[in-house]
DNA sequence: AAACAGGTAGACCGATCTGTCTACATGCAG
DNA sequence: CTGCATGTAGACAGATCGGTCTACCTGTTT
């Protein structure tokens, strides 16, 4: 991997992120990473391939931070607590890695490309499956009703996407610790 | 009001609905609705105007369909139920008055326009506002403990915007019934 | 020495963007 | 009759878009 793609992904993510893929042209990106023109077509085939290298390089940034902040707590329903104060991080944006927060770039993204079968929204849809993968298995950590695991875990990742939309649409930075409430009061009565 | 004003705001929301605000030109506007440029600019300061016009439009609408969806059920905790019902009405486009169904127009436009002061993402976030006052209404009338409302009209706020993000970017059209369930154990939990 | 991968700067292309403008038509109020 | 609000069609301006291209530079490998 070259270092001038990598420095584009960076980038790319950045703006895209901060400020929506149709807002920023290509010669925006080129121009804040210092890089030529040519060298950005000769690693991506268009604007759209870059988008995508963004979407999945935060996914697996995203993933990663996650994983290791769950791992912080000990197995078990202070591991579903974790997860809601890694949230509550994120939003105030104290976690430098994630960049200053502006909702779910994927959610921001699938926004802009709504069509279901477009490569991009396809890609965001995986990112989603991919962390309720995680949050999955932290459930089933917890030793309730195997009939019950799947209910607690669409009712933790709602509260998720939920506390997500929530923080940045009405800027409501608190929202995670509400989801946090919400979220121990089904462990209790699933308990 | 003008009948082409209001043709061009239907237009401009269908549009920017299904497509994204910066996806959809002023030009593919004027074709949609049949009105010409000057009209427009004679209505409108500009595309920001027609857009936080469509904002506007589709806020009253959406109010209004609720608040109607809401009165069909018992005030108490089946109101709670007639919410997730009708938006698993909506993310199977079953209403006809809320357009096919691409998630939440409030959050796709705070996606393109992520600046907290800018006026279309304000716009948005009274909009979230609003819904939320409906709600809290209809937790008010269940007769819980005073202290208990907020945090169980915040618990149904972020379970029906997690229910909205999950239907849209992971293409599950059974999230209402999922977030309906979550809420019924909630409900159950408060009393 | 030659060939090649990867890089630079930036001119250039055709398309599209928002917004302005001219020129003209219609219907209603003073 | 006059004036104004409202409408039409569409040319036009100036900027920006994604993407291609030429021309040149610098290492490394063969």
């Amino acid at each position: 991997m070259s270092d001038k793609r990598h420095q584009l992904v960076m980038t790319a993510l950045e703006l895209f992120y901060q400020k929506g893929v149709h807002a920023v042209g290509i010669n925006e990106v080129l121009a804040a990473s210092g890089v030529a023109k040519k060298t950005l077509y000769h690693h991506f085939d268009s604007k759209e391939a870059l988008v995508l290298a963004a979407l999945r390089y935060r996914d697996d940034s995203f993933l990663h931070w996650l994983t290791r902040r769950l791992q912080t707590a000990p197995a078990g329903s202070e591991r579903i607590g974790a997860l809601f104060d890694a949230l509550d991080d994120w939003f105030n944006s104290r976690v430098d890695e994630l960049l200053p927060f502006n909702g779910c770039f994927f959610i921001n993204v699938s926004g802009e490309f709504g069509e279901v079968d477009h490569p991009l929204h396809q890609q965001c849809s995986q990112h989603k499956r991919n962390v309720a993968a995680l949050i999955h298995a932290e459930v089933q950590a917890l030793g309730i009703t195997p009939s019950r695991v799947a209910p607690l875990t669409d009712a933790l990742c709602l509260l998720k996407e939920g506390a997500i939309s929530m923080a940045h649409v009405q800027g409501d930075l608190t929202a995670a610790v509400k989801a946090k409430h919400a979220a121990k009061q089904l462990i209790t009565a699933h308990g």
